[in-house]
DNA sequence: GTAATTTTCTGACTCGCGTTTAATATATTT
DNA sequence: AAATATATTAAACGCGAGTCAGAAAATTAC
């Protein structure tokens, strides 16, 4: 068996846990119903991958390169200025969310798994076995060139005159990834906010997207932010 | 036994669970360890508490409630600005998520239950004990009060002149919120960027609050960033 | 072409742990 | 003090992640 047909084999498994996954989440997906949608025994699985979170890793890793494919897709578009890019990123990235929640909540967990292994008192905290995996390394590589084209996006808009040039571009655009993983955050119980509350998922949406413009262009028109007609994205 | 004594053993077996869930993390802290370190058995545990989740959203609540006084801490100041008045909420937000590194992450837990509580297909992915848990309302309306006390802010600035009138005040502080949920889920990966990134930890965090500050006074000094001197926070 | 060896694969087994339950102690009511 | 309700325990259950001894298949050696 070559390294072709291990990988081969190695997608099967994935493909299944990813159905299930999504059908059922992490934990009510037990590693037999892995092996069974796999055609496999449950023994077998732990030959190719350690074990169940370096599984979960390794849909984690396919989880971010399709994020990584909305931010590619928009930067080859041409006749965009920067501003629009972001924008247009903007509402791509709430659709992936949307549209692929087992990934994108793979991808937050990421986020907080980092955030143990940058304190060196909780990293112990982390399973062993995903951090020696291979997933773990290549995982950050990802999101970095996320952050990388993003960037680009920002220069670019500063290039064409879309986004205020006094502006540091990477610093800017993680800025904007902040807005975008908060905001989606925030969506759930923003949904809630009855009663007393002025707004709802219709009306912040615009209201956040002038405030995301506003902070980049630096230039207000004073006028009222007039809401979206027909439901979010 | 009253209501009284009732609540101060849930006290104690919730006080026990806090000490453990912040010295080994939730999953490797057994119900038989907080049984120990309460002092009772461990089936007695369950009569005080549906599961180890409803114990998880006991804590959690705890945690919002302190997350509630860091809002409320800064409202009652006199002499602020409403800018400086959110200045101020980010700076302590990010203490509070770095000081209560265990609370916080209940926190953002409890935001992405209520994303599957919105999605009708998925809202069956969670624990149905957690579901009829008091706590599960109650954390909905604490989330709230944080985002009133937060709005409040905002109108002060709007009134006092440090923020541009034009806003919505609700839903720009759900995306200064939103901004902070993001900047620090972001802090992680950051601390890693190597290599060819021109960002990191210290010079991130001058540009992002000028960039929130920016967003609000929308009055641009065409200067550039300076990083700033010594640790974060 | 077959024996030796390595690699792939299986399913029964272990073991930890969340949860349940039957039995007991303690408190409360009548 | 008998009857009832509440609090508490320890043992047992059940489920599922991970292991392991050995079978089957493929590869290599002679």
């Amino acid at each position: 068996m070559g390294v072709q047909e291990r990988q081969q084999k190695e997608k099967l498994i994935l493909e299944a846990s990813i159905r299930l996954f999504i059908e059922k989440g992490y934990h009510a997906t037990k590693m037999e119903d892995v092996a069974k949608t796999s055609k496999i025994s449950k023994g077998l699985t732990y030959f190719y991958y350690k074990n169940k979170e370096d599984l979960y890793m390794a849909v984690t890793k396919k989880a971010f390169d399709e994020l990584k494919d909305v931010f590619r897709d928009i930067i080859k578009i041409k006749g965009k200025n920067g501003l629009d890019m972001l924008v247009e990123l903007s509402n791509n990235y709430f659709k992936f969310a949307k549209n692929n929640r087992m990934f994108y909540e793979a991808i937050l967990n990421f986020m907080g798994l980092v955030q143990l292994y940058n304190d060196e008192k909780l990293k112990s905290n982390i399973d062993p076995l995903v951090l020696a995996s291979e997933h773990f390394q290549k995982l950050l590589e990802v999101h970095h060139d996320c952050g990388k084209i993003g960037t680009q996006m920002v220069v670019h808009g500063i290039k064409d005159g879309s986004i205020r040039p006094e502006l540091q571009p990477e610093a800017t655009f993680y800025t904007i990834w902040a807005m975008l993983v908060g905001y989606e955050r925030l969506l759930g119980p923003v949904g809630f906010e009855g009663k007393d509350a002025k707004i709802n998922l219709e009306t912040w949406k615009p209201s956040f997207n002038r405030l995301l413009q506003d902070m980049l262009k630096g230039t207000f028109q004073a006028q009222k932010v007039q809401p979206v007609q027909g439901s979010l994205f």
